[in-house]
RNA sequence: GCCCCCAUCGUCUAACGGUCAGGACACCACUCUUUCAAGGUGGGAACAGGAGUUCGAUUCUCCUUGGGGGCACCA
């Protein structure tokens, strides 16, 4: 038997972070068992979906790089087959109508499943209403069209949120009636926000196209979420996308709700940040330097991201931080910056215009100015933190960078040059 | 109210009857060092409670408590 698993997102114009694991979780069981990933998308009338809605999911599905094997299948489309089988469950006398809906009527007696994360599940049909399946205006409501569209596209493995655990024995019982073969459910716990709550929009970013606007990497992300709820066992925590399709298994899938931790999502996002060469970052990092007005050439960029990624955790924080070093008007004194000035100020310009002297004929790579720096320090009896300081701040603004050596180096020397004697002409 | 699910450090988790209960994030020291980050070393930090079963329970069963979800002519 082919495993086809499916992802039924609503197409709300937002696709929500636990939504994304889902279909996560459900994509690497399907490459896993070498099976498809198919999508269903769950736009009616009502919902007043838009192609532009259902843009937004399947964009964010490709930004995390998972691929789908069918075209969607979109409930909306299909409501002619559900009047279609709505009306034999009601010429058989499995469903009844009523104030012109038609409605299910659930059988008595125990209904079952052995679920796919949390084992053996049991409702008592007694427990549960008879339920609607097509409204008096003939739509069909969705615990009815789900299971008539499970069914025609054959799915075989159900995975979808815990809050969907007290729909399945109605759906189970709608397959019965229906003499179609029950598909493996599963059903993967919630995501909640720090507060336990299910995670929302007052919990700050829950769409995972938020996450790409403040610079996390696709494949952090993906990592991160993977490991939300899910665990290959053992102590691994960063791993390839292909080491995930091999890990993968439903034992590993926890029965518990999890909480979204940003900072570990910033703290695995600068892992990737890390480890990504500088010319795959530079695609993220242009568009956001040309948002602050900044225009560099590409080896520049480059040379700037390289020595900045390491350094920090979104691509927003690389863009800013190259921005300070591509162009001189990004450079803003910090607060600590302006201390560290305000304690000696006659000192650091002294040792700014001692730099500057010997700056000018030195050569321009990294070993040699720190070389020419320490030289300067020694010669002045002074740390060498006393000389690399003061360029630092006059060159970034900041108290914190990459090794003053490789700071000038980055920002170049007639730029450099200019940065230190404006600095030395006055604080400003 | 009824039904269902869940319960290991603050957080993500490992453990599948016998471990000093391990790792990661965060935090705190120390170290490295031209600052910071990274790295390295070390530290504090958890089996919700109570009954069983067993020679032995974090692990199996039941109860309590606590959390979460669902009970639409929504999806």
């Amino acid at each position: 038997m082919t495993v086809r698993v499916r992802f039924a997102p609503s197409p709300t114009g937002y696709l929500h972070v636990g939504g994304a694991r889902t279909a996560l979780f459900n994509w690497l069981y399907a490459r896993h068992v070498g099976g498809q990933f198919l999508l269903r998308i769950e736009d009616t009338d009502r919902a007043r979906s838009t192609e532009e809605h259902t843009r937004v999911i399947l964009d964010g599905l490709t930004w995390l790089g998972l691929d789908w094997d069918e075209e969607p299948v979109f409930q909306g489309a299909r409501v002619a087959r559900h009047q279609e089988i709505a009306d034999r469950l009601l010429a058989e006398g499995k469903a009844y109508l009523e104030d012109g809906a038609i409605r299910f009527r659930l059988p008595p007696g125990e209904i079952a499943w052995d679920d796919a994360v949390h084992g053996r599940i049991s409702f008592q049909g007694e427990d549960i209403k008879d339920f609607v399946i097509l409204r008096s205006d003939r739509t069909p409501i969705y615990n009815f069209g789900v299971v008539v569209d499970d069914i025609d596209m054959r799915i075989s493995h159900v995975l979808r949120g815990d809050d969907h655990i007290s729909n399945t024995p109605k759906q189970i019982a709608l397959y019965r009636a229906l003499g179609a073969p029950l598909p493996v459910f599963g059903h993967v716990p919630m995501i909640n926000g720090p507060d336990g709550k299910k995670l929302s929009k007052r919990h700050g970013a829950t769409a995972v196209g938020d996450y790409q606007h403040i610079g996390i990497l696709p494949a952090a992300m993906r990592n991160f979420l993977a490991l939300l709820g899910w665990s290959p066992g053992g102590d691994r925590e960063i791993m390839t996308q292909d080491e995930m399709i091999r890990l993968f298994s439903f034992e590993g899938i926890q029965q518990k709700a999890a909480i979204f931790d940003m900072t570990k999502l910033e703290w695995m996002n600068g892992q990737y940040l890390s480890a990504t060469p500088a010319e795959e970052l530079y695609p993220l990092v242009a568009p956001r330097l040309a948002e602050l007005g900044v225009r560099g050439d590409r080896e520049g960029t480059l040379k700037a991201i390289a020595a900045v990624k390491t350094r920090s955790r979104t691509t927003l924080d690389v863009a800013r931080q190259a921005a300070v070093r591509l162009d001189a008007t990004q450079v803003q004194l910090d607060d600590k910056a302006k201390q560290e000035i305000a304690k000696d100020p006659a000192a650091y310009k002294a040792s700014l215009e001692a730099s500057v002297a010997t700056l000018r004929g030195t050569e321009w790579n990294t070993t040699a100015l720190e070389q020419r720096l320490r030289a300067l320090a020694l010669e002045r009896g002074v740390a060498a933190g006393k000389v690399f300081q003061p360029i630092r701040i006059a060159l970034s603004g900041g108290t914190v960078s990459e090794p003053v050596n490789e700071l000038l180096y980055v920002v170049g020397k007639e730029a450099a040059l200019k940065r230190l004697e404006a600095a030395i002409r006055g604080p400003r």
